[in-house]
DNA sequence: CTGAAAGCGCTAACAT
DNA sequence: ATGTTAGCGCTTTCAG
C-alpha cells in the first residue's frame, strides 16, 4: 500500500476543505458547481483514489461481506458464490470468499477473521449443526444469514430447501416408474438438511409400501469419486438395485461413472436421480434427473433478508425461507427393464 | 458493524496501558507473563475482536488480496479461486472474489474498488489484453499478478501455461490415432493465449502434412451449451470431422452431448479432446481425453510471484512463469475407425 | 454554502 | 519492561 495522495492533498491544491473533497465523492451535501469540478479536477490530476479503510473505521461500515461455504470447487457452492457476488456488487458490496473445507475449526477461524476485519454482514453454510459460535456473532450484533442448512438453535434467518419434498418427488417418480429396489447414496456425515433428504426416500417408499432395506442405504464422499465408490459398493449388494437417488449430482455423476465401468447402461439396467442441478447436469451422457437447487434464487433471498439485518428493518422474529423445488426429469430414469 | 469494546476498554480494565495489549495481540514485543496473562483475560471476559480496519489504516496493510476471474461458475476458475483461497488463508491473507463476467467495465471497477479498499495485492484473469489499466495499477505500486493471460505490455509478472504445446500434443495426439479431418473449437473471441492453442493445432497439422481446413475451425461458448452449438455446426460441415479439439473442457463435454444427439458415438464416430481437465472430466462418458492443467500449481506460483512483491523482494525483471502442460489421454479419443 | 476540527481504533516511535 | 501519544485518512458535527 503505497498510496500517498489523501484527501487533505486533494483539499490543498483544489483550494476548499477537506469537508468539501468528502463531500463532492460521497454526494452527501451541496457543494457548488465550481467547486465541485475544480474538485474532481484534482483528483483526476493526482490520480487520486480514496482510502475506504479510514472511510470504514469512520464509518463503521466496510460494504464488504464475508460468505463461508464448504468448497468453492464444487459446482453447487461455486453457482452460490457466483450469485451472492453479483448481486452484491449491484448493491456495492464485496464479498470475502472463504471456504471452510468442511472443517469446523477453520470456520471458526475464518469467523473470527471476519468478524475483526468488520465485515457488515456474514453470509454461511456451517459445516456443523453447532449453534453456539454463530449465536455469539448474532448476539454482538453482526447480521448473519444461514444458507442451505438447518441450524436448529440458531438464532437468525436461514434459508432453505424443501429437501424432504425433494427426494420424496424423486423416489415416487422411480416408484411410478415401476422401480422397488430404490438404493441411496447418502452424504459422508448426517445433518439435518441430509436427514429430510432421507427421510424424503423413506416416507415414498413406505407410503407406497415398499420395505426400506438398510442395506440399501450406503455413504459417499464429498466428490465424484466419493459417488463411484458408493455405488461400486451398491453393486455388490443383492439384489442389486435398479435405481439410485443421490444426494448430490455429483455423487450421482460418480455413480454413472461405476454403474457404466461395470457394463451395465444408465437408465437401461439402473435408474439414477441427482439432487443440485449443477449446470453440467443437463449435459452428462445420459442427461441427469436431479432435483433443481434454485442457487440464484437462494442467492437474492439470502441478500434480501440480510439487506433487511443492515438496515435494521429486520423482523424480530427469525425468519426460515424453505425454497421449493423441482424434480427435472430427464434421461438417467427409465421404467424397469 | 456494533462493535464497541476497543483496545482502551481493555487497557484500562486490565491495569495497563495500550500499547501492552497491543503487544499482546500481536506478539510484538516483550510483555511480562503476567501481564499477559491479565490482558489475556479481560480480552476474554469482554469477548474482545480486535479491529482490524483500524490496524490496517495504521499498518497500511489490510491482509487481504483481490482476485479477479471471468466467471466462479466455471469449474477451471472455481478451482483456482479455491486454491488460492487455500494458499492465501495459511499466510494469513483473506480473498475478496471478483467475477468480471468477461465484461471489461466491471472488471474496470472491481480494480477501481479493491484499490481503494487498499488490498494488499491483486491476482487477476484478465478479461482483455488491454494492459494501460492494469499498468497503472502497478505503477501506482499496488502489486499484480496475471493468471492465465498473456497480457503482452504488462509491465508485472504473470503466469501461464504452455497453451501452445497442450494443443500441439493434443492434434499430435489425434493425428497419430489416424485422424486428418481434426475440427477445432474456439472461444467466442481471440485472446493471445486462445491463439496460441489454435497455433499449436495448426503447427500439429503442417508439420504431419495435414491441410488445415478453416471451415473446420468454428467458435463456440462460455458454457456447454456454447459447446453444443459449436459442435452441431460442425455436424453439419462437410466432409464431417473425425477427431475434434475443444478449448476447454467445458465446450468438448457440450460437444460430446451434441454428438451423441446425432445418433454418433464419442469416440467410436468422433473422438474429442479437451483443454483443462476439469474435476468431472474423469468421470464423464466417455472420460475426457484433454490437457491437465495445473490449477493448484497456478495459484501457488502466483501466490509466490505475489509475496515476493508484497516484500519488495520481487526481481525487477518482470516473471512470465510458464507451467507446463500434460495431455491426459483417457476414453475420447480412439483409432480412426 | 463551506470550513474547522474532533475522533474512529489502532500501531509504533519515543520516552522512562 | 511498560507507558504516552501522535498520527493513519477519512466523515461529520458544529460553526459561520
Amino acid at each position: 500500500m503505497i498510496f500517498i495522495i489523501t484527501i487533505r492533498d486533494i483539499a490543498k491544491r483544489a483550494g476548499v476543505s477537506v469537508a468539501t473533497v468528502s463531500h463532492v465523492i460521497n454526494n452527501t451535501r451541496f457543494v457548488s458547481e465550481e467547486l465541485r469540478e475544480k474538485v474532481r479536477k484534482v483528483m483526476e490530476e493526482l490520480d487520486y483514489h480514496p482510502n475506504l479503510v479510514a472511510g470504514s473505521l469512520r464509518r463503521k461500515k466496510t460494504n464488504t461481506i464475508g460468505l463461508i461455504v464448504p468448497d468453492n470447487s464444487n459446482p453447487v457452492f461455486a453457482e452460490l458464490s457466483r450469485a451472492i457476488e453479483d448481486i452484491g456488487f449491484s448493491s456495492g458490496y464485496s464479498v470475502i470468499l472463504c471456504n471452510s473445507a468442511y472443517n469446523l475449526d477453520k470456520e471458526i477461524k475464518y469467523v473470527r477473521v471476519l468478524r475483526s476485519k468488520r465485515v457488515d454482514g456474514l453470509i454461511i453454510i456451517p459445516t456443523t449443526v453447532q449453534a453456539t459460535y454463530i449465536n455469539q456473532l448474532v448476539d454482538s450484533g453482526l447480521p448473519v444469514i444461514i444458507l442451505d442448512r438447518t441450524v436448529p438453535d440458531a438464532k437468525t434467518d436461514s434459508v432453505l430447501l424443501d429437501n424432504y419434498q425433494g427426494t420424496y418427488d424423486a423416489t415416487v417418480h422411480l416408484i411410478k416408474l415401476g422401480h422397488s429396489l430404490i438404493a441411496y447414496i447418502d452424504r459422508p456425515f448426517d445433518l439435518p438438511h441430509s436427514l429430510d433428504r432421507l427421510r424424503g426416500y423413506r416416507k415414498a417408499l413406505e407410503e407406497n409400501g415398499i420395505q426400506l432395506k438398510d442395506e440399501l442405504i450406503v455413504r459417499g464422499g464429498f466428490d465424484y469419486e466419493g459417488g463411484a465408490e458408493a455405488m461400486q459398493k451398491l453393486l455388490k449388494r443383492k439384489p442389486t438395485p435398479t435405481a439410485v437417488i443421490a444426494f448430490n449430482d455429483i455423487s450421482a455423476i460418480g455413480a454413472i461413472r461405476a454403474i457404466e465401468d461395470c457394463e451395465l447402461k444408465v437408465p437401461q439396467d439402473i435408474s439414477i436421480v441427482g439432487f443440485d442441478d449443477i449446470p453440467q447436469s443437463s449435459f452428462t451422457t445420459p442427461r441427469l434427473t436431479t432435483v433443481h437447487f434454485p442457487k440464484y434464487r437462494m442467492a437474492e433471498v439470502a441478500f434480501e433478508l440480510l439487506q433487511k439485518k443492515l438496515e435494521g428493518t429486520s423482523s424480530d422474529r427469525r425468519a426460515e425461507i424453505v425454497l421449493p423445488l423441482r424434480l427435472v426429469v430427464r434421461e438417467s430414469t427409465a421404467k424397469i427393464g
